[in-house]
DNA sequence: TTCAAGCGGAGCGAATCGCTCCGATAGACT
DNA sequence: AGTCTATCGGAGCGATTCGCTCCGCTTGAA
C-alpha cells in the first residue's frame, strides 16, 4: 500500500475512531485515546487536525452534512409523514444532537453556519410539507422537531433558561401523548426561537 | 444566628449549589466551584462529606427520594392516567435523570439501592393501574416509562449496546407518535430488561 | 543503496482538581 | 467582659491529566 492510500486510511480510521471515543466518552475525552483507538499515532493525528477543536469541528461538519442527507431523503420520499419521520429516526439513529453539549465551547466556522442553516431550511420544507398535507399535529414547528431530535441523544443542557424550559414543556408533552392512546390536544406554551435555538453556539471567549 | 442554625443553613445551601453546578457544568466540575456558589468554605464542604463522591452519591439519594414522593403522589390521584403522567411530568420537571450519566462512577450504597427499588415498585403500580384502566398504550412497561423520563434530561450515553438501541428505538416511537395526529401502533421491538436497567449501574473499579 | 516523506509514541509544560491544614471568627460559658 | 473552643473559610500541596511537540524509525520511491 503506497503513502498516499494510508493517509487516506488513516484519516477515516481518525474520524471514526473520535465519533467513537466521544461519543461514549464525552468531548473531554484524550486525543490520546482517538489516536489509540484509531491504530494511529499522534503525529499524524495532529498533522492532519493541528488542535483538538478542528477534529471536533469538522466531526460536527460532518454530522450536519449527514443531518442534510437525511432531510433530502425524506423530501424524495413522496408520503409527506413517511419522509418526516424517516427524518427523525434517521438522525437520531446516527446520534445527530449528540454534539449539543460542544455548543458554546469550539468556535464556529462560517461553513458550519452554513451548513446548519442549509439543514434547517430543509427540516422547514419537510415539516411544512407534512403541515400541509394534514398529518402533523398542530402547532408543530419546524424548530420543535429540530429539538426533539436533539434531546434524544443528550446529556443535561449547560444552561437552563425558560426558553429551555419552554421547549422541554413542549417535548414532553409529545412524549406524553405518545404513550397516551387518545387524540392529541394543541402543544402548550410557545413556539421555540431561531434566535435562542442558535444562540448556544455562541463562543464564549476564556 | 447559633453554630447550629449556621450549619443546617450551609448543608442546604450545598446541597442546592451542587445540583445547580453538577447539572450546568457536568459532574466533573470542581469541588470548589460548589464551594464558592454555596458561599462556604472548603472546609465546611469537606468536614460534612468526606469526600466528592459522598456528595454525588448523597444526591442520588436526594433526587431518587424525590422520585418516590412523586410515584406516591400520582398513586394518590384517582385518575389513573393523570396520575401517571403527573409522575413523569414532575420528574421531568426536577431533572430525575439527569443523575444518569454518574452510573458507573460511583460506588452504589445499599440504601440507594433500597430507594431505587422502591421507587421502581411503586411506578410498577402506577402503571399497572393504567394499563388496567385503558388508558395506557398497549405494551408500554414501567420501564419504558423510567427511561423515557432518563431520556429527557440527558447527555449522550456511555455506552451503546444493542439493548440501548432497542430502549431507544422505543423510545423514539413514542415520541413520533405524539407528534403525529393519528391513533398510535404497538411498540416495535423488546420491553426493556430490568437488569439491563441495573447493570449500569454496576462500579466499575479503577 | 540512498533518500526523504510520513509514521508512531515518549515526554514536556501547563493547567486542574481533590483534599488538607491552619489562622481567623464568633457563639458559649463563667 | 474575658476566655475557650467548635466551626468556618480558603490558600496551597501533591498528584494527575491533557494538549501538543519532537524525534527516531519505518517504508515506499528513485
Amino acid at each position: 500500500m503506497g503513502r498516499e492510500a494510508e493517509a487516506r486510511r488513516n484519516d477515516r480510521r481518525v474520524l471514526d475512531a473520535a465519533r467513537e471515543v466521544f461519543a461514549t466518552q464525552g468531548f473531554d475525552a484524550p486525543v490520546s485515546a482517538v489516536a489509540a483507538r484509531a491504530g494511529v499515532g499522534m503525529g499524524s493525528l495532529y498533522r492532519r487536525y493541528g488542535a483538538k477543536a478542528d477534529l471536533l469541528r469538522h466531526l460536527c461538519q460532518l454530522a450536519m452534512e449527514q443531518a442534510v442527507e437525511a432531510a433530502e431523503e425524506g423530501l424524495a420520499n413522496a408520503d409527506a409523514w413517511a419522509g418526516l419521520a424517516g427524518y427523525v429516526r434517521t438522525c437520531v439513529a446516527f446520534g445527530s444532537g449528540a454534539l449539543a453539549p460542544l455548543a458554546g465551547t469550539i468556535e464556529t466556522t462560517p461553513e458550519m453556519w452554513r451548513t446548519s442553516r442549509r439543514s434547517r431550511r430543509l427540516l422547514g420544507r419537510l415539516v411544512g410539507r407534512a403541515r400541509r398535507a394534514g398529518v402533523l399535529r398542530p402547532g408543530v414547528t419546524a424548530l420543535d422537531v429540530a429539538w426533539l431530535v436533539e434531546q434524544f441523544g443528550h446529556r443535561p443542557p449547560h444552561s437552563m433558561t425558560a426558553e429551555d424550559e419552554n421547549v422541554r414543556g413542549r417535548l414532553v408533552t409529545i412524549a406524553l401523548d405518545g404513550l397516551r392512546s387518545s387524540p392529541a390536544p394543541r402543544l402548550p406554551g410557545r413556539p421555540p426561537s431561531a434566535e435562542h435555538y442558535e444562540r448556544r453556539w455562541a463562543w464564549h471567549v476564556g
